[in-house]
DNA sequence: CCGGTCGTACGATAACCTTCGTAGTACGTC
DNA sequence: GACGTACTACGAAGGTTATCGTACGACCGG
């Protein structure tokens, strides 16, 4: 039994609720941005306790929750598990190349800071 | 006789010191972008007063600030006035394609919400 | 049913961000 | 030199954010 409201469909808005500022915002956390390029990285959906961050479970889950809520990934529950996507065709639709110029900005950014 | 420290030279960022997460944050605020667009529109250094936002002077003079701060843009005084340009070549070398992706996805939002 | 794992909710705190008003500095013009 | 314009500096209020700790709910395996 339980407690009357048990929430187990996660809200997301829809394609055109997408904002650019609120993207960028999401983007711009350090935190946010390492996520989003391992979920990029890893391809298909993965769990919220694939990607090890240097915080604690709470914000780990905040931050998710601002990637979720901004539009940049989908969250849906499996079992015990939370599985995380991103929500490339909505961005791509929406924003094109801006995801990509991203990532790529990202990975470039952490080579040359990695070799400095 | 200025008062002995006479700052006519502004502090901006090597363009190696220029970081991902601070671009991006400075593009995520509503107004930032703004200013951003405009300057990109109008392609020349444009004076700080030539671009008209809903706020006053002092919060003007923040915002400008933080895109200076964060390299998005270049500023320059040129006698009373403050001349202002997007940073486009060191945009351009670390970030590739990002400030296009970004500015023709204001663009398009911007013309999705006018009509909607 | 029990225990373990995974993730959430809530409260708290400290830092940050946006905005404003006021007072002040630099520059060109008269 | 005096005045007006353009922008800045500083301080403050108000809201938002990132982070944590603890306690809790959901699910799977024995």
């Amino acid at each position: 039994m339980t407690t009357a409201t048990s929430p187990r469909e996660l809200a997301h808005p829809a394609r055109d609720e997408i904002r650019l500022e609120g993207v960028l915002h999401a983007l711009s956390d350090p935190m946010r941005l390492c996520v989003v390029r391992e979920l990029a990285a890893a391809g298909s959906e993965v769990a919220c306790s694939y990607i090890e961050l240097p915080v604690t479970k709470s914000t780990t889950t905040h931050h998710f929750r601002v990637l979720r809520e901004s539009g940049v990934i989908r969250q849906t529950y499996r079992g015990t598990a939370k599985m995380n996507g991103i929500r490339r065709a909505d961005l791509d639709a929406l924003f094109p190349g801006l995801l990509d110029a991203v990532l790529s900005a990202a990975e470039s950014q952490a080579a040359r800071l990695d070799t400095a």
